[in-house]
DNA sequence: AAATATTAGTTTGAAATGTAACTAACAACC
DNA sequence: GGTTGTTAGTTACATTTCAAACTAATATTT
């Protein structure tokens, strides 16, 4: 943001916002139209597809979800039957989730589109453009 | 997104939404403290404030937002006393949208607090890095 | 072991958003 | 000049989110 130059689009709060939605609303029709799920719902399936069952409160760690987000989100994965819930024996606060047969289904033909759809953004930029952008993304998120 | 190293964190659209959410979080204190604004109406405001009177129709186009975000984002600074509308005389449907001297001294404020705002999360980067962040994602926003 | 504090997750009521229908003004067409 | 179509903006309702209170289980303190 040059000094006297101040343009909204530049303002990185805003410019993040609005490449945001942007790219949000063109991968929405995937698991909307296909699948009738929410952002939400779509990142837990991705978290739970990508890396392993684990508990409600891993994912609100991992995809800094607030928990009553994520508790909704499971909550609508269950009624679809994408996942289960299991008690843990140790700690009976704790469930683990897991995806079932279906929800790694629609994970697999989920993460298909996702990666056509991040290739097609992509191809607007070099791999150095791509890899600054990837990296600032990550730092700004961390702060 | 290199091939079978798929990472949610380089997922273009996951990103930007980490990083967004990351930087509104951060620049919301400042509107919402200070003047009980939300960012719809932030926005409203900055548009009024850095490219002057307008209708709300110009800011849907400008700012892409929904008419019926901008409507109620109207009302909510109107109520605030940070803008007037005014009808135009060749054609009563159009209301010139102008801020008040209220809404002129919150604009210059929280410009003042978004300068300081991005300089903060600029300094996280070099010149050429935030150079591409800024062509990347107006482009994207553009899709 | 009883009392207190934490933790995982859910529920609830309020605020915000999205979608679609609506009103009022203008434009175009016959 | 009346009918039809568009356009700017608002309203209403349904969905989503946010914040705070709540429940049930475990941990800690005394």
């Amino acid at each position: 943001m040059t000094d006297d130059n101040f343009d909204l689009g530049q303002f990185l709060p805003y410019a993040l916002n609005q490449a945001a939605e942007a790219a949000s609303m063109g991968f929405q029709k995937h698991y909307r139209q296909r699948y009738g799920m929410l952002r939400t719902e779509w990142r837990v399936l991705f978290h739970l597809g990508r890396y392993g069952s684990m508990t409600a409160k891993s994912i609100c760690e991992r995809a800094s979800m607030h928990k009553t987000k994520v508790s909704r989100a499971v909550g609508a994965l269950e009624q679809k039957r994408f996942l289960v819930r299991e008690e843990q024996e140790n700690d009976r606060r704790l469930e683990t989730l897991s995806l079932t047969r279906q929800g790694s289904a629609a994970y697999a033909d989920l993460y298909k589109s996702a990666k056509v759809f991040d290739a097609s953004l992509s191809a607007h930029f070099s791999a150095q453009e791509r890899d600054v952008l990837n990296r600032c993304l990550e730092k700004i998120a961390k702060l």
